[in-house]
DNA sequence: CATGAATGAGGATTCATTCAT
DNA sequence: GATGAATGAATCCTCATTCAT
């Protein structure tokens, strides 16, 4: 009876500064993880009515009710793995190391294969860039869907720039455009987990849509 | 020796001859009709797992058993569903009537603009394209993927004749094009039908969207 | 809404003397008995809950409803099944015409092997005789047990004459030995019908069946 | 992990040595005894069909879900107590303690009257006997079909022994004598439980049965 | 009379959540 | 802290019975 914040989705528990963390609770806090990883996987596979919540817990090898200890119900560990989702999926889509690109033609590609790259790994965000996760639950963390704006955001200023430097053509609608530059991004990191034959995401595939991009914005 | 055929998906009663439809067979079929209607609105905005047999009954003013009578259970209603779907869409999509578009080009556009409409009233569709639907339902019907696949196919089709015809650029990769093009229609059809503010469909946005297609195919 | 009278177990419609039946009146008549003919395959077969009043109405050959224009509902239905089949038995045991056997083993035999017979085409018989039926429905007619009652007083009847005659021994429990028979009676009239590999019903044990009584009785 | 191993029945937990059973397991092992005894019961006094879920488990003094963390379904439930009944009901007719009968004349009687003995408070072993409830369930454990062919054997191998010890009438049909002795051998049990008035089972008629049998096998 | 579509109460089963140990 | 046995509300499905045609 001690962690239960239940409020918010601290990602270690209250501790005030970043040491002091007996073995007990450096034990729990990876448990906690666990937990997470588990349910995205499963939230991911299944969605979030059909994932059981025993499921999660055994994947995760901890006891049904220890779940309970770090996260209000089911609903909020849905919540707080989106967050904790999307916190990471931007982390690798703009990474603060490394050099800046020299053209937008070249950050629009790398953006893209960066988060195709990271949905092979995170089977759960695809399901949240089609937005049918957020039909399924009322009450959505919007973090996630603050997120999806930022990131059309940064691709409409890559897009203002290529304009403004004249790569790109100049009567581009750049909030049209940004936005199904998003969304192509969404689709096809989506398929790089999915994995389904239908839907293959090719390196072929994916060379054609860098392309693709490129033709349709070029000046 | 009631209706329940249960097999495939007959749209009107295992009539004989085409007229002698009694009052009751026809009242009958009208609410065969309504449940389908009703299990449309209920699962594409819900999803499989969510939708109640008992809400879809209710929306369609029938008991909650008569379903029973149609349907083998839930799960064949859903597959049901689906095919009468995917079989309106594209009639839609390709309507037999009218001329023939005088461009491959304006074919593209006028696919697009017709799905798009189609979707703004078919809730389930949605969700079908974005290919979610099949992670909740194992024995999914393989009718939404043939039928997804004749989109592509026939997307190439298009592609094929405005290449040889010099109207796209001659380097296209016609597969990985066909594929994008599917992709995108299916993306903004999918957010025509949802409405949510985050993800608009605007006149404009359709608009930017056929020329984003045009200018990164043409030659 | 003219017969309905579902009081008693009428074999034929109202009619107050043997002829002036229309032919709708006929035509009624033998609907009825299909409808009985049917409950007692399946009641027989099925038991009392697993036979369902669909599968009744259809292999009669008649429609749902109209099982319930001659029967209060299924609880009666079952009733006047029983009644008509005990009364059956009885004719079939017990048959009026022909002369009477000589020796009272020879009156014995005759009823076990010609109730053995009747069995093989009246599946319910062997439910109600080894009295599980019975269980299964509160407010049981009761003819089915008073008739069975009756048989032992018959076979009692017929083992008094042995013993006085000298044909069986002098020391017999009567009521008892009449008891083990009729219930050795009821068993192996069950067997037949049945067909089961693992309880059989072969002419064999039907003649040891036939000895072991004659030895347990003899003087 | 729950336990869940709804596959055999095992009459106590997976525990790997004897002892180790925290009083929670106990406590567990003895509501799943619970829902046993109070499914028998039921089975017993209804059939399948008729008894209730709920009941069994209200019966039990358990809740209705808990059933289902120990048997996959009423089904299952069903067959494992037919299992555990036949079992306990081998142990009561051969018992392995005691001294073997000096005849056996008296082997016979000790079986019969422990068998009865055991039914008077074994309600479901009656409708088995009398092999009804095969009818009620498909894929009936074949554990019952078994041992009634086991106890038959053993019948005819008392039998055997008579007849080779002078004992019994030399021209015995062993099989069917050991199967008309063992029928009624099931039906007074089955009386002895049900004890109902129409189909008595008074010390007298037992003793009657006993002398019947005996005289019907005397050399 | 006859039909069979329609009803809805009743029963089996699942699973998120709690709590005694 | 950690467990997992226990709960029971929620949900799918069945089937006896009714009634408009």
């Amino acid at each position: 009876m001690q962690k239960v914040s239940h409020e918010s989705a601290p990602t270690s528990s209250d501790r005030v500064d970043g040491r002091s963390q007996g073995k007990r609770q450096l034990e729990s806090e990876r448990k906690r993880q666990r937990i997470l990883d588990a349910a995205q996987r499963c939230f991911g596979e299944l969605g979030f009515a059909a994932a059981k919540v025993e499921t999660i817990a055994a994947e995760a090898g901890v006891s049904n009710g220890l779940l309970y200890q770090f996260f209000r119900g089911k609903e909020q560990l849905f919540e707080v793995v989106v967050e904790e989702l999307i916190r990471d999926w931007a982390h690798t889509m703009f990474p603060r190391t490394g050099d800046p690109p020299e053209s937008c033609a070249a950050a629009l590609e790398a953006m893209l294969r960066n988060s195709v790259e990271f949905c092979r790994t995170h089977p759960l965000l695809p399901r949240l860039l089609t937005a049918d996760a957020v039909l399924e639950l009322e009450r959505f963390s919007d973090v996630a869907t603050r997120r999806l704006e930022a990131q059309r955001t940064h691709v409409a200023g890559i897009l203002e720039r290529g304009v403004r430097s004249g790569e790109f053509r100049a009567d581009l609608d750049l909030a049209s455009a940004a936005d199904i530059i998003s969304q192509l991004h969404a689709d096809y990191a989506a398929r790089a987990y999915r994995r389904r034959p239908e839907y293959p995401m090719t390196p072929e595939l994916l060379d054609a849509l860098v392309r693709f991009v490129h033709d349709a914005l070029r000046a």
